[in-house]
DNA sequence: ATCATGACAGCAATCGATTACTCAGTCAAC
DNA sequence: GTTGACTGAGTAATCGATTGCTGTCATGAT
């Protein structure tokens, strides 16, 4: 079989042209006669021409692609961001590339690496931690919005008030008559497990508690989750509620409480950060700390947009969106399942 | 600030060598004298220097990404395929543009466009409609591997036996005792629609049964589940039990019944397709036929790995997993869910 | 009739890499 | 000492588009 792309040349060849006019033609520049610009047209879309963008963007110095790097696409929290940012994206023109960090570092500078090759347009990034490098694209003068978690780099930054997000969900616990409440947070470099971690913190201090040894962090992970709660429960001193930073994790938790026959909202308390699909539908529902994924990945398309146009010009700013706390029966105390 | 992003001339410079030594150099020819490739390397490296990949795909006509064409981003089925397509590309030096198409044939034409502009290495694609064209790839000899539904044309195909998987999951409803068992799927245009459906009619004609009625189509999506459960509930017959061809329409199913106080597993039996990370903890759990979705990924991308180098060249084949009978609460007759 | 002007299209350089081809230099064999 | 094989590095063409510059031609002003 014989690859046949036409090219720019088949085009102009064609149409009796030169290569130059076939590229106005395409690009409605108006120094193009208009019946000249009626054949080339035809003369492309007889042959199904479409322009290869490598050499277009190679000539330009610009790409219409950004690179959109999750920290973990296992995650509805990350997936509605997707989904916010590939609108506005597509709206202005942008095709994105979604890379899934799988909240591995390693992996996670890979990819700043090949959006950096790849000269994309703009990279909208959830960072792994706080210190991830991002200097290639500063070099390279790519623009960046951070989302989900700060970055130690001045970049513009679309998240939601974590602490005050957590606080809340840990309050809530307590308002209910939850007494020893435990935390299963993420790993120490990722800004929002310590801001949630916080947040706990601030709910127990405000009623004079502390609870140092009730506190789990590893990866935000299913299998990290269920393993903290294992460890929570099998210590000392037992809690008697959950406050969970993030929905894998919720997932773990209540895996692990599930093979030990221990019954969410009666023995136990649970509230977790992100409102997934299935949140509701848990036996019990599960309270949660909701936050507005998709406006995230909007407003940082956005702000992307802006950035590479150049409207956007001054001091990186953190747009902190916000949470909202939806009570369901897993934190409340002594409510049965039963719908 | 200053664009600086040093190119091959640069480097070339710094070594005090020509860009073509630079080039044999940084890709490891063996023409280049050990100690000045040593230099090169050292020069590379003092200046951050990393190649232009567009400037290098153009010169070679080929590039090392992939598209990763998926009908939603939603479904966790989805995204576990990714996970299995990306570690195998990964491993074999491909990077992964995840494009979601939303269930939506304007999108998905939209990306099998740009994956023609961008000269992708290949593409792996889930079809919106068996009918989804795909002659631009063709004509561009880009490798296509389809996943999860059957294409016109003849391409790679990496799918389950959906028709038995649905027959196995609705006979297992009327061996329960449920009696009139509806079956909510997804558009006729999509071939795994079908398939399911059909499997539901051979468990139905199996008995003797028949229920045209009890058939409800809409696109993959939670909402549709909802309104096609709704749509059932209120018809003249009502179904005492469903078949849920997808996840999506499974919690649409589950939210309406959850509405009208309809309690899976005593009231109503249910069992879908595909085993969500929540269905276990779903209230009751329910019941699935799982498919193995990383794996249906992973072998699809060993199947381009192969058809891009060139060592598989014969015809195009159907690669069919085996689908998995999950049985939870769900579709248990008269079990009531409290674990 | 001459010249200035503007519209329009082509020539050729360019983007940053890769690679076919060429050539200089070294070394061994005859 | 000449020849041929071989090594290693440079020159320049090339990929497919875009675009600055130039040249031609028609038109209108003088």
């Amino acid at each position: 079989m014989l690859t046949n792309v036409p090219t720019i040349s088949d085009v102009a060849r064609a149409a009796g042209v030169s290569t130059a006019t076939v590229s106005r033609a395409l690009n409605r520049h108006s120094t193009v006669d208009p019946a000249l610009a009626a054949r080339v047209l035809e003369a492309a879309e007889a042959l199904g021409y479409r322009p290869n963008a490598l050499a277009r963007s190679l000539r330009q110095k610009k790409t219409s692609v950004w690179a959109l790097i999750i920290s973990d696409i296992g995650n509805p929290f990350f997936t509605a961001i997707a989904r916010g940012v590939e609108d506005v994206a597509q709206q202005n023109g942008f095709s994105v590339i979604l890379c899934n960090a799988d909240e591995d570092a390693g992996k996670e500078s890979e990819y700043l690496g090949v959006a950096q090759q790849e000269q994309v347009a703009g990279v909208i990034l959830s960072p792994h931690s706080s210190t991830t490098d991002t200097r290639s694209l500063v070099s390279a003068s790519i623009p960046l919005v951070a989302i989900d978690r700060k970055l130690d780099q001045p970049v513009d930054t679309v998240l939601v008030n974590s602490r005050e997000g957590a606080r809340a969900a840990t309050s809530h616990l307590l308002d209910e008559g939850w007494t020893r409440p435990a935390c299963i947070t993420g790993p120490l470099d990722a800004d929002t497990a310590v801001q949630r971690q916080q947040g706990y913190d601030d709910a127990l201090a405000a009623r004079g508690l502390s609870a140092q040894s009730m506190v789990r962090r590893d990866v935000f992970r299913q299998e990290a989750g269920r393993a903290a709660a294992a460890s929570l429960l099998d210590a000392s001193v037992v809690p008697d509620a959950f406050f969970v930073a993030n929905s894998n994790l919720a997932l773990g938790a209540l895996a692990e409480c599930a093979a030990r026959g221990i019954r969410i909202g009666t023995d136990v308390g649970l509230i977790a950060f992100d409102d997934a699909p299935w949140a509701q539908f848990i036996d019990p529902p599960i309270s949660v700390v909701a936050q507005p994924a998709y406006e995230i990945g909007a407003k940082a398309a956005q702000l992307l947009v802006e950035r590479i146009a150049g409207r956007r010009t001054g001091v990186p700013e953190d747009m902190i969106l916000p949470t909202e706390l939806i009570l369901r029966a897993s934190s409340r105390r002594g409510v049965r399942s039963t719908q």
